[in-house]
DNA sequence: CTTTTGACTACTGTATACAATTTTCTGAGA
DNA sequence: TCTCAGAAAATTGTATACAGTAGTCAAAAG
């Protein structure tokens, strides 16, 4: 998702905004865990470390605040988005719903071409953890829920999903203990998607809506407390 | 919802700041449709309206932006988001899955006074249905909607919510024969509240879920391309 | 020794000014 | 009359500068 929306019908050379190239590196900064969650996000700083003067930062920073990553306190300034555990718990039910939202939508699907993202993302999901490339594991999964979401075309179900997307990558950027319990069934992860794409190509939706219900992340959930630290 | 967060525990006086001003004032005339979609909203002649310089006044626009109420196009400014047939049955879809999601999580109700504000926009809605006050029936429904929302105490669902209210705020203000389909079930309205109200407070959740998934408005879906136009 | 008050520092909020790009208007040619 | 090129106007994107507020620390009073 783009922080600017390309006008429909041109597809002119669109000029990057220095806003919009400091909202990719500011973003990339927290979701890697550069910026701690709760840290002050000084502007002076950030302008100077980017090499643009504070106005462009500020609207980048209010772009993030949009996608949940950056907080604003009035005249105190920005910070990175404290998450506690509930927070995750949020992030989680917030998803879960978004998904059986998306399969109550989109199937069945009429066109197969429309699964190709899918099963591409599946293929990486599957190459990754071969190699045990946990990284590339992640993006392939982050990957393979997006395209689920994206199955009914439906703009304000994609944008307010990749918010939560964002949000998820911030939590394992900055708590490793988090992201290992995230790949915890490492080796159940191709299969249960793999199942679950299956399940969308017959047309199950009932076998889809329990496999999205029953999404792992179990034991997760119930470490919460001990990953993160109770909320308030 | 607030542009601004505010820091919790403390309750000192918070300076609003100009740019909040200038997006409540801004709201205001977009959800009432004095600003019509698709307008360009030009800043040089905006922030002589408000009195405000441009800075302030583009963060304004980024906040309203975040709200789904304006949308950004790269060097060539800001317009009030042009609203089809489709986003309006998108707005819809999403508002059920949350409001869903709402009651999934959010019953049974342990604390009966969780259930005041509902209780209080009910009445509010049976009086101005009596005196056959439209303005203060959209209100009420409102209000009684999103403390269905609140019931699970969710942020992010909360948020969510909010933004998709605006949006159909913004139908309204701009479009009366909408304004006008909305409420044909003008006389059901109250009743059909108290019912769902009563529905939560004997815990029925099945019942409930019943309702929302019926809450009438099938044949303001049904007339959309006539009274907005097909989107494309 | 504790508490309160004051000034100081750092930072955000805002305004003005300039640069760069897009759009529009004008005019010539087909 | 229509189309296309070029220039001017309008508008956005960005930088610099200043004002005002919140947080901090020290000094003085209780």
């Amino acid at each position: 998702m783009s922080a600017e929306a390309t006008a429909p019908g041109t597809s002119k050379v669109l000029v990057p905004t220095m806003a919009d190239a400091v909202v990719q590196r500011l973003r990339a900064l927290i979701v890697s865990g550069e910026f701690r969650p709760g840290e002050r996000l000084v502007e002076e700083r950030l302008s100077e470390m980017f090499g643009v003067s504070r106005p462009p930062l500020r609207e980048a920073l209010r772009i993030l605040q949009r996608d949940g990553l950056v907080q604003s306190l009035p005249r105190r300034g920005f910070i990175v988005i404290p998450i506690t555990a509930d927070d995750v718990r949020e992030i989680y039910s917030l998803r879960f719903a978004l998904e059986r939202m998306a399969v109550e939508l989109g199937m069945p699907v009429l066109d197969p071409n429309r699964l190709q993202p899918m099963r591409d993302a599946l293929e990486d999901m599957r190459v990754a953890a071969e190699e045990m490339n946990d990284e590339a594991a992640v993006e392939a999964n982050s990957r393979f829920h997006a395209a689920l979401v994206s199955l009914p075309g439906h703009k304000r179900l994609i944008d307010t999903y990749e918010g939560l997307r964002l949000q998820l990558e911030l939590c394992m950027g900055y708590n490793l203990k988090f992201r290992e319990q995230m790949f915890g069934d490492r080796k159940d992860m191709h299969p249960r998607h793999a199942q679950l794409l299956e399940s969308i190509e017959t047309g199950d939706k009932e076998a889809v809506l329990y496999e999205i219900a029953h999404h792992g992340n179990a034991s997760l959930l119930e470490n919460l407390d001990d990953l993160i630290g109770t909320g308030g």
